[in-house]
DNA sequence: CTACGCGGGA
């Protein structure tokens, strides 16, 4: 009993206050190193192996103790069973940072090992990847020198804490103890850089010095540029390797897939799935959830079902990436009944499946369904809501135009809203009218994020709603003056192996008069059957005319007409945006896949439309 | 005088 409290007090003082460090450094005898017998050390594991608690560790420790059979091992064994569970960690950590007061610990040997298990037991925890630091600074306060197996642990923990500075200096360390030209080593390094803000193109140094790299290192380098959505870089690797004849592996294919998926490259995505039978590379569940992410996340729901029923074992991923799919198609209907029969296959529900789930009920404007299965979570699955799952419904009562359900909800929400949530507010408001509360709630996000661009360009566009232009203009100034860029609409459209983007209001380098001509000729046919261009989506202090003009800069028909100019008639076009698709283009895209005869995908931010015969696949409600 | 290490999916 008495050791469990000892544990928290200590813990407590050795984490949340400062000077621990001073601490040992006044006690500091040099730590007593004494090679036990084996035999004892065996004994000491076979008992921890059944260790599954703290109060049984502690148990176990008091046995070993009075029997002098405490050495490593203990903190082994006890961090690789359990080390999940903080208490046990600290507990054992303990054990290291005051056996140096206490007789009877003078067993304990302190070397590298011992504190790369401290490490990596904390490296793995979800809270507390900072102790992991703590400790790495503690053996070389000991004047224990690492060995090449504390990088990886260590880098992991700096992985999580996204940290770049920290990232540098474990990489300034690892340089001078001579460990940096360990492979393990150099692939754990570019892993960290990438899980840091603005740390890939760090990663990508290391990664071009390196004299040897396997896929490991190619997967980590392809899954740090699409974690960042730099998905043509990671694609632009993947290339590199082709070229190179060098054979990815399982996992490098996920993060390939993965990049598809963010792209929208379904040519290519497909290419992947016959690469991967091809070279034989094994199919597990991992790599087929991330084929039925990629279908899914790319339109084809029909390719993602298929994958998804010829796989032997599916698990929770599997579903979700499925339902995800349909919902952003807006097929509530099908994501609901997807879901029941996940429920029914007794998959055990978890809280990302019911934000999919949501979303499914918000993109088809399901609000009865949404609420029943919002209050269901709680009561039936014991999921605690998470902030996104409020999002979901703010979302869910904003898109069916309900701003009064949407504000009471937020008003209600027991934890507090965050910027994200009161973005979806300030639309909801904006779209019916209440321009005030959106002025004042998007200047307090502005207070809030003053360096985030979207907040800008809200604030804005209501001013512009408000035929406020001088109000309007300030924004713009504002932007200016603190170098914050409005983000340019951007399509993507993929052909003949080839990905094209096109950004807003773009001076093309090639077919620049042709496509242009070409959006000239799709304005005149779209008017002839019917087609009135929506000047009122331009908010810009400007005639009709030039407004047209602004209108049809929008990247969107510019890849629309590139790609009626290149694609065979009657092919099928998708197109891929980085914002949400506009009023105007919307109603567009309707008249030219009457006009043209062609069935239009487009994937905006959030969801997929289907243009086909004049009418798109979302009813006009998004 | 051995035990410890890297990348991935909704």
């Amino acid at each position: 009993m008495l050791a469990q409290t000892l544990t928290r007090r200590i813990c407590s003082y050795l984490f949340k206050r400062k000077p621990i460090f001073q601490t040992f450094s006044t006690h500091s005898s040099p730590p007593q190193i004494i090679t036990n017998k084996r035999a004892a050390e065996q004994n000491s594991l076979s008992l921890l192996s059944t260790c599954n608690s703290l109060t049984k560790l502690t148990q176990i420790h008091a046995h070993l103790l009075k029997s002098g059979l405490l050495t490593n091992p203990l903190v082994l064994t006890k961090f690789s069973s359990t080390s999940s569970d903080l208490n046990s960690i600290d507990y054992a950590a303990s054990i290291v940072t005051w056996s140096h007061h206490d007789h009877s610990h003078a067993h304990l040997i302190y070397d590298a090992f011992l504190f790369n298990t401290i490490i990596r037991a904390y490296a793995q925890t979800d809270q507390s990847k900072h102790r992991a630091v703590f400790f790495y600074n503690l053996m070389l306060s000991h004047s224990i020198s690492p060995n090449k197996f504390t990088y990886p642990f260590l880098l992991k923990a700096s992985a999580g804490l996204e940290e770049l500075n920290l990232t540098r200096q474990i990489h300034g360390s690892a340089l001078k103890f001579g460990f940096d030209e360990d492979l393990y080593v150099q692939n754990t390094m570019v892993h960290a850089y990438c899980c840091c803000v603005g740390g890939v193109d760090i990663a990508r140094k290391v990664f071009d010095e390196m004299p040897k790299l396997s896929p490991v290192s190619w997967s980590a380098m392809i899954g740090g540029y699409s974690r960042v959505g730099r998905s043509v870089d990671a694609i632009d690797m993947f290339r590199r390797m082709q070229v190179g004849g060098i054979k990815g592996d399982e996992v490098t294919m996920i993060s390939v897939l993965s990049a598809c998926a963010d792209l929208g490259a379904l040519e290519l995505g497909r290419w992947v799935e016959f690469y991967i039978e091809k070279e034989r590379i094994p199919n597990t569940i991992e790599v087929c959830n991330a084929l039925v992410d990629m279908f899914a996340k790319c339109g084809d729901i029909e390719e993602a079902m298929r994958v998804f029923r010829n796989m032997k074992d599916r698990n929770i991923v599997s579903w979700t990436s499925v339902m995800v799919g349909m919902a952003m198609q807006g097929r509530g209907k099908e994501a609901v009944t997807f879901f029941e029969e996940m429920k029914s296959h007794g998959v055990a529900l978890d809280d990302v499946a019911f934000i999919g789930l949501l979303t499914a009920c918000s993109h088809a404007g399901m609000v009865k369904e949404g609420c029943c299965y919002f209050s269901s979570m709680t009561r039936e699955y014991g999921i605690v809501p998470k902030i996104e799952h409020y999002g979901c419904m703010v979302d869910l009562f904003s898109r069916a135009g309900q701003a009064k359900k949407a504000l009471e909800f937020v008003q209600e929400m027991p934890i507090e809203p965050n910027s994200v949530i009161w973005r979806t507010l300030i639309n909801v408001c904006r779209v019916q009218g209440d321009l005030a509360i959106s002025e004042c709630i998007s200047r307090r996000l502005i207070g809030d994020e003053p360096m985030h661009e979207s907040n800008y360009v809200l604030l804005s566009n209501i001013y512009a709603k408000m035929f406020r232009w001088e109000k309007k203009s300030n924004v713009r100034n504002l932007m200016e003056k603190k170098g914050i860029r409005k983000v340019p609409g951007c399509s993507m459209i993929e052909l003949n192996d080839q990905i094209y983007e096109f950004v807003s209001g773009d001076k093309m380098k090639d077919q620049y008069e042709e496509i242009h001509k070409m959006v000239d000729e799709m304005g005149r046919e779209m008017r002839r059957a019917g087609y009135v261009p929506t000047t009122s989506e331009v908010l810009l202090d400007i005639d009709e005319e030039d407004k047209e003009d602004a209108l049809n800069l929008h990247s969107e028909k510019l890849a629309i007409a590139f790609a009626l100019l290149n694609s065979r008639p009657g092919a099928p076009i998708r197109i891929v945006k980085n914002l949400r698709v506009c009023g105007d283009c919307h109603s567009a895209t309707k008249f030219i896949s009457k006009v043209y005869n062609r069935e239009i995908l487009v994937r905006d931010r959030k969801r997929f439309h289907r243009f086909r015969y004049g009418s798109c696949s979302c009813n006009d409600y998004w």
